[in-house]
RNA sequence: GCGGGCGUAACUCAACGGUAGAGUGUCAGCUUCCCAAGCUGAAAGUUGCGGGUUCGAAUCCCGUCGCCCGCUCCA
C-alpha cells in the first residue's frame, strides 16, 4: 500500500535526507526544495532511467542540453511573453478571483456591488539581465520550459546527426515559473526539472505508404510513457491516461493526453506528464519565410527576426500527382513532457509503506479504543455546534467515518493527520497514542524499484565487538562498492540496522556472521520479504547485479 | 494575492502569563550469532523572525516569513 497522506512522505524525506526545505536557516523561500544525499541519488536514478528508456533503448533519439538563458526573441515568438502573463483581479467582498480580461467594468460579476482590486500582473517568467547594463536591451528570462531549446536546435541536431524523420530529441533540465500558487511539497514549485522529448515526424500529407501518422505516433508515445512508470513500480490502478477535451486544448495542440498519478491526500489525481501533438506550430513559430496560409492556420505572427527556416528536406517524398521526388516542409512534433520532480515524488509516494510487525498488548488495545471513542464523541459535538467554516464539516465527517471503519493503529494514525483534525483536541490525543504504538509495532519500508533505490546494498557485521567479523564485513563492503552504491554500518544492533535501510529503500542487506568466517558465505536479506539467503562471497557480486536488474 | 489552520530539540508532540519537558532518533561505552532488544552516559531549543503589552511571554497583541487546507494551476 502506498502512502496514505503526503505529510508522512514529507516527514520521511526530511528525516532521512531525501528532501529539505531550501534556505531553511533563513526561514525558507517559497516553494523551493533541496535534494539531500539520498534525494539526489533517487532523482538522478529517475533521470537516468528516463534517459536510458527514451535515448539509449531506441534508435531514433538524440540528446541535448541547451542553455537556460536564451535570446529574449525565443520567448517572444514562442508566445510566452504574451500568454504567460495573466492580469488578475480579486473581489473584495466575495473573495473570488477573475482574469482581468474576463471582467467587464469595475464590479464583481458574481456578487452585487462587489468592489474589485486593481489588476495585478502575473508574468510567470522570471526576468533577469544579461551583462552589466540593466535595461530593456539586456532583459532575459529564465526558461519556463526546456522545449524551446530543442525547437531552435532542430536543424543543428538533424544535420549533424544526419537524421531522417521521424526522430526525436530528449532533454533534461531546470525550468522556472513564477507560479501564483505553488504547493503540495515538490509537486508544484517555482524551480523544477523537466524531462522533455520533441519527436519530429512527417505531416500527414507527406506520408508515404506504410509510414506512421502523427496520430499513431502520438498514441505510441502515450503507451510508451505510461508503461515506463509501470515498469518502474507504479501500480496501474493509480495511473491513468486522461484525454484532454477539445475546449481544454492549447490552441497549438491537435490532441493532448495527460498521464496522471493518484497522489495521497488532497492532491489526488494529478498530472505527471503531458503528451501533446503540437503539429508544426513550434518550428513554424521560430522560422522565417512561413507562408501566409500557414501563419493564419497556426494563428502565428510573421517572424521578422529568425535567420532560418526550421524545415526538413525529404528526398524520399514522391508527389502522387506529378511523380516529382523530394519535398521541403516543416515537420510535425509530438511532445512527451514529464516532470522529473513529479516523477520522483510519485515514486516516493508509491513506494512508501508501513506494515505491522508484532501484536499489541490487550491494555494497549483498550487504551486505543477508549481514545478513539472519545475522539468520535468529540467530533459529533463539534459537528452539532454552531456554524463551521465551509469545508470543515465535510472534513470532520470524513475523519469520523474512517475512524469508525478501522481499528488498525496505522490507519488511526494517518486519519488523525487529515485536514481538519487539528480542530478537535481529542484527535490530537488519539494521534499521540497511535503514533507511540506505531513506533513500536510497525516498520516503514520504501519499496522502491532497485533501479531507483538510492543505496543498493548495505553491509553489516552481525556483532560489532567481534574484530574478525567486522574486518570481513568491511572487506565485503569494499568488494561491492565499485559495483554498485554500497554502505557499511555497524553503529547499532542488527534489527535497527535493517530497519534503517528499509526506510530508505535499500533492496538488499548483506550480513556477515560467524559462519562467514568458516565457509566464506554471507546472508543477503531482502527488503520486501525480510527473507534471507546464504550466498558465497565469490558469487556475491554476480548475485547482487542479477538482483538489481 | 484572499479566507481557515499551524509554526517549541533532527522527528512526533507536551507545557494554556511564573525555572522549556517527554518519546523516538543521534553520538560514546558495555552487551548481543539475525529483525527498531537491554544497561550506562552525552550532545541537542534566543519556542520561525521582528516588534509591542507585562514585574515576568512559548503562552496575549501587531507585523513579517514559511508550511498545510480551500479558490488558482497543468511539468
Amino acid at each position: 500500500m502506498p502512502a496514505k497522506d503526503m505529510d508522512r512522505v514529507v516527514s520521511l524525506c526530511k528525516r532521512r535526507g531525501f528532501i529539505f526545505q531550501s534556505s531553511e536557516v533563513y526561514g525558507g523561500i517559497g516553494s523551493t526544495w533541496d535534494y539531500g544525499p539520498l534525494g539526489v541519488e533517487l532523482k538522478n536514478n529517475v533521470k537516468r532511467a528516463w534517459w536510458r528508456a527514451v535515448v539509449y533503448d531506441r534508435d531514433d533519439m538524440e540528446g541535448l542540453d541547451a542553455a537556460i538563458l536564451m535570446n529574449r526573441l525565443v520567448w517572444k515568438y514562442s508566445g510566452h511573453e504574451a500568454t504567460f502573463s495573466d492580469p488578475l483581479v480579486d473581489c473584495k467582498s466575495c473573495k473570488k478571483r477573475f482574469r482581468a480580461d474576463h471582467v467587464i467594468g469595475q464590479r464583481c460579476p458574481e456578487c452585487e456591488d462587489g468592489e474589485l482590486t486593481e489588476p495585478r500582473n502575473f508574468n510567470l517568467m522570471f526576468e533577469t539581465y544579461v551583462g552589466p547594463v540593466r535595461d530593456d536591451s539586456s532583459l532575459a528570462y529564465l526558461r519556463p520550459e526546456t522545449a524551446q531549446g530543442i525547437f531552435v536546435n532542430f536543424v543543428n541536431v538533424q544535420q549533424t546527426m544526419r537524421r531522417k524523420l521521424p526522430f526525436g530529441i530528449a532533454q533534461i533540465g531546470k525550468a522556472f515559473r513564477n507560479e501564483i500558487t505553488p504547493g503540495n511539497f515538490t509537486f508544484r514549485t517555482r524551480e523544477f526539472e523537466q524531462m522533455e522529448i520533441e519527436y519530429f515526424c512527417k505531416p500527414p500529407k507527406y506520408l508515404q505508404p506504410g509510414e506512421k501518422s502523427d496520430i499513431e505516433l502520438h498514441e505510441e508515445w502515450v503507451e510508451e510513457r505510461f508503461n515506463w512508470y509501470v515498469n518502474l513500480g507504479i501500480d496501474p490502478s493509480r495511473l491513468r491516461k486522461r484525454v484532454q477535451r477539445p475546449e481544454e486544448l492549447a490552441h497549438y495542440a491537435k490532441a493532448t493526453v495527460d498521464i496522471e498519478y493518484l497522489f495521497p491526500g488532497s492532491l489526488g489525481w494529478s498530472e505527471l506528464e503531458g503528451i501533446a501533438n503540437r503539429q508544426d506550430y513550434d518550428l513554424s513559430a521560430h522560422s522565417k519565410d512561413v507562408s501566409e496560409e500557414d501563419l493564419e492556420r497556426l494563428k502565428l505572427v510573421r517572424n521578422l527576426h529568425s535567420t532560418q527556416r526550421l524545415d526538413y528536406f525529404d528526398e524520399a517524398y514522391v508527389d502522387p500527382v506529378t511523380g516529382k521526388r523530394g519535398a521541403r516542409y516543416i515537420p510535425y512534433v509530438i511532445e512527451p513532457s514529464a516532470g522529473a520532480d513529479r516523477a520522483t515524488l510519485a515514486f516516493l509516494c508509491e513506494a512508501y509503506d508501513e506494515e505491522l510487525v508484532g501484536e499489541l498488548k490487550p491494555e494497549e488495545i483498550a487504551d486505543l479504543q477508549a481514545a478513539r471513542t472519545a475522539a468520535i464523541k468529540s467530533i459529533d459535538k463539534k459537528l452539532s455546534d454552531k456554524k463551521l467554516e465551509p469545508g470543515l464539516a465535510e472534513q470532520l465527517t470524513a475523519i469520523k467515518q474512517r475512524l469508525q471503519d478501522t481499528d488498525s493503529i496505522l490507519d488511526v494514525e494517518s486519519v488523525c493527520n487529515l485536514a481538519g483534525s487539528e480542530r478537535v483536541e481529542a484527535l490530537k490525543k488519539l494521534r499521540q497514542l497511535a503514533a507511540r504504538l506505531c513506533d513500536e509495532y510497525s516498520r516503514v519500508v520504501l519499496r522502491l524499484h532497485p533501479a531507483l533505490a538510492p543505496i543498493k546494498v548495505a553491509v553489516f557485521p552481525l556483532k560489532k565487538n567481534e574484530p574478525r567479523i567486522v574486518e570481513l564485513a568491511r572487506s565485503v563492503s569494499a568488494l561491492l562498492r565499485p559495483v554498485c552504491r554500497t554502505v557499511y554500518d555497524d553503529t547499532a544492533a542488527i534489527g535497527k540496522l535493517y530497519r534503517r535501510q528499509d526506510e530508505i529503500g535499500t533492496p538488499m542487506c548483506v550480513t556477515i556472521d560467524f559462519q562467514s568466517l568458516e565457509d566464506s558465505t554471507v546472508t543477503v536479506r531482502d527488503r520486501d520479504t525480510m527473507k534471507q539467503q546464504r550466498v558465497s562471497t565469490s558469487e556475491l557480486v554476480d548475485y547482487v547485479l542479477r538482483r538489481l536488474e
